[in-house]
DNA sequence: TGGATACAGTTTACTATAGACACAGTTCGG
DNA sequence: CCGAACTGTGTCTATAGTAAACTGTATCCA
């Protein structure tokens, strides 16, 4: 059996012995996907993948070694690979990279919580860093710098996703919701928040943390740039 | 049985009747934290975690309504209280509460994958956003602004606390592990990549990605608020 | 004052579901 | 037709959680 390196890098060899497999990895992925999309990463198990696609759960192992690697491969074959290069300007680049990359993430939220930890980083995760990094060729930046840019902006990304996905709408929408209701009778240890939220829900502006962190991370970057020059 | 919401935030009422408890809360937490760190989230089982206590693992369930419920509340006693502001300087009192919220994630690396998803803040997690909220009061920005920039820098701390989690080391340290083995051989396919870790293995600065992309943040901040007054 | 009682805590079963293995049965190419 | 590749059945272990019996202690009441 493939290991997982194998299974997200190797090449599909097509055995020559024996019946015709009925099932593809792709499809395989697929059905976790559309699992874990509709009722959450913990409603993926082998037992109910196998149902999706019309088999026993035992016909899953011939294609992949265990759950952990059916799930990273869920993880890459989601993400999926980024989109083609617009723009020229770096900054529309990375711009454009971060808003496709969140909406990866928001459309999966369940790959938020599978990439935890160490682990094997999938072709479709490396096109993507790949992207932001070549985007920043010709800035003048240090090649560290361009690995701490693209690391930044994909953390950013993953962190407002994984507070969109924590706090399903915006902060105003929330002072309705879960943080309203412990904030609610507790002002005095928490008068900044209140005061932030309250002043929030007044000008009502929307959720915006996504593309306001963005735009300060790339003013960061310019000005580094045009402090050299 | 409490449900979460009182479990993270309700006072730990005293019952008067029958024979004294034998646990805490912050004990049974403690021991899940204890067996997570040591072993990753995937190790903490009821049964252990009762093991850890002296104690058969139904006990566990006359202080905590579930395992999810438990995870819940040992991430909220992981990460703990944010320490003391010591800083006037709203930028340097943000700098270090980032650093120090990258440490308590760099020491429980399984809080990140444990705080995916709806759920109920505890109150730790609300003492860390008010902190970043407050240091920013007296900046002139607006309520949603500081909620952004609380929101910004928790993603970006959390974000580098997974990749830290997910590759051990530094950049140039990578190459010789799993992102170099998969690189080697895919110079084509990935050369903005290559450039960028040949030339960050050759400049030989450090893991700086965390200060990188909070200087980076920080100076975008103070850009805005330049332009405003 | 001294039991009776109600309630809190603990334990010993037991159930349901999950991932994974062994092996028998099945299909198809050389 | 031999053997490799695929699928199904039965089984094992571990896990979360339930049900119910048992133990201990503070309060109530004569």
């Amino acid at each position: 059996m493939a290991d997982l390196m194998t299974l997200l890098w190797g090449a599909g060899e097509a055995p020559k012995r024996g019946p015709r497999p009925t099932l593809t990895l792709d499809a395989i992925a697929g059905a976790g996907i559309g699992i874990a999309d509709a009722d959450g990463l913990a409603a993926v198990t082998m037992q109910r993948v196998a149902d999706a696609l019309g088999v026993t759960k035992m016909a899953l192992y011939r294609y992949v070694p265990g759950k952990d690697e059916l799930v990273a491969l869920m993880v890459d074959r989601g993400i999926g690979a980024p989109p083609r290069h617009e723009a020229d300007d770096w900054r529309a680049c990375l711009t454009e990279w971060a808003l496709h990359l969140f909406g990866r993430f928001h459309r999966h939220p369940w790959a938020l919580g599978a990439t935890v930890g160490a682990r094997v980083l999938g072709p479709h995760e490396l096109d993507w860093m790949e992207q932001a990094v070549a985007a920043l060729d010709g800035t003048g930046l240090g090649g560290g710098e361009r690995l701490d840019v693209a690391a930044t902006l994909a953390g950013h990304v993953r962190g407002i996703a994984q507070q969109a996905a924590a706090v399903p709408d915006g902060p105003e929408a929330a002072m309705a919701t879960g943080i309203g209701a412990i904030l609610r009778g507790r002002e005095t240890r928490f008068p900044a928040l209140t005061a932030a939220f309250g002043s929030a829900a007044e000008e009502g502006t929307g959720d915006n943390a996504l593309e306001f962190g963005l735009a300060r991370i790339l003013d960061g970057v310019e000005l580094l740039l045009a402090g050299r020059g």
